[in-house]
DNA sequence: GTAGCTTTTTGTCAGATCGACAGAAAGTCT
DNA sequence: AGACTTTCTGTCGATCTGACAAAAAGCTAC
């Protein structure tokens, strides 16, 4: 209030990226193997400090994502913000989150910089044999949680394909981020039912084993309406995700 | 990657604090006249630095809730980080905005530290008419937002009310902050349908002017189950706020 | 080239939900 | 007592949802 001669304390500034994709069935994300000072070798998500004071954030997330991984044209957003005193031994860093979701490609992460960056499952890197610095399972879990419930109401589905996909494709993706199963046919009646969710990309089709789906593209909107409940009528997959999918829907 | 004698850049870091509340059927946010240096005389979002290197972040903004605001125990979480280079000329700051939600309170700030502070409608503070410091508009819209959005899916209005509520009382922070009619009737039906939205509290009334209403107080349940969807068949209400509302739906 | 397999797409059907509205219940005010 | 206000309980038709059947459209194997 009054023109103190105090000084307020300045911050270093990171920019770390929870960068979510899908390989095979399952939901995986990026980690780096760490090479120097707080923890060494143990893994972490990729980031990195401001390069100079006129460097946006967003700009420096971007940065990141390309040098790390490789990766342009993503959906990227701010996660949260982690700057808790004690986080980072060498001094006060705060670090701005960001969450990517990246469609499936083709190479794990090969021909990049970094090469000692690796896809892992999320079950995988949230299980407690895995050490990871910082408080970067905190984030990461943060993360996924994030794009649990975005899922539901907005297009975010999307990111998770290509330009053009098939309602399976997408089907999947709400399969593996989720952590159950759908039903084909319902699934169907009810994306195609959203309003602008997805919009016919040409008559093309694509071949795989059954008969051959449509080709759809991301729509316009951004909102879902109606949004894609994740209601409690749902067979639990097979696999060790469903319990935690079930998390924060239920009550006794 | 390598140990570099490069040093990345410092920067100060601001917590700042969207408040927003219910004055009448409107949706009000906090603001204060800036006394100081940058955007001298215009109004602002309260906030500050951190008051040292030791302080937690969010710690920082219950800080300045208490000290600008007088207001202990609201709903607060992370909105988001407004980091832009230029955005304020005294040097590289970066702003964490905070989402705060406050009940309906007695008086508007009388007795507190900072009598500078007043209760604005947002929509006053979003027009043209109004000077705000820094990219405090932008700030507050995405605040606006956030909380629109979040109304559908998890119990966020309850933050609006007090301990216990009736339900109609619920139901105009839903038409204040959406900017729109609900049928009581419905609403009546929907949230009693909402699995752990609202609990009763107590067989006790409250007396107003018609037949008394039932006491609940908000429920376990976070994520709300079914949401509340905001659909298209909405009767607009008559003040200038049912335009903004209509955003991010529908489509052509 | 036809039978079998797989996957997509179109339906069907009963139950749940939703929006619009009627009307009873339970207070206050005059 | 009657008017008025607000809360609460229903009702009704349209829509939506979940479970499931079956047709459509490719490929593979024989």
């Amino acid at each position: 209030m009054h023109a103190d001669p105090w000084e307020p304390p300045a911050v270093l500034l990171a920019a770390d990226l929870v960068i979510l994709t899908l390989r095979g069935a399952r939901l995986h994300v990026l980690l780096v193997h760490r090479g120097i000072d707080p923890y060494q070798g143990a893994l972490a998500l990729p980031g990195g400090f401001l390069r100079d004071e006129h460097e946006d954030i967003e700009a420096a997330a971007r940065r990141e994502l390309s040098e790390e991984a490789g990766l342009a044209d993503v959906h990227l957003e701010t996660l949260g913000v982690y700057g808790e005193p004690g986080r980072d031994p060498r001094g006060r860093v705060v670090s701005v989150a960001h969450l990517a979701i990246a469609p499936r490609l083709p190479e794990p992460t090969a021909g990049t910089d970094a090469a000692d960056a690796c896809w892992m499952p999320v079950e995988d890197a949230l299980s407690s044999g895995v050490e990871l610095a910082f408080d970067h399972a905190r984030i990461i879990a943060d993360g996924v949680e994030r794009a649990r419930t975005k899922l539901e109401y907005t297009a975010l589905a999307t990111a998770f394909c290509g330009e053009t996909f098939t309602i399976s494709e997408l089907q999947q993706v709400y399969e593996a981020v989720w952590g159950i199963r759908l039903d084909p046919r319902n699934f169907y009646r009810k994306v195609q039912g959203s309003r602008g969710f997805i919009v016919a990309a040409g008559p093309m089709r694509r071949t795989a084993n059954g008969r051959p789906a449509r080709l759809f593209r991301a729509g316009p909107v951004q909102a879902l309406n109606p949004p894609m409940v994740r209601s409690a009528h749902v067979t639990p997959q097979d696999g060790p995700a469903a319990q935690t999918a079930a998390e924060g829907v239920r009550q006794s």
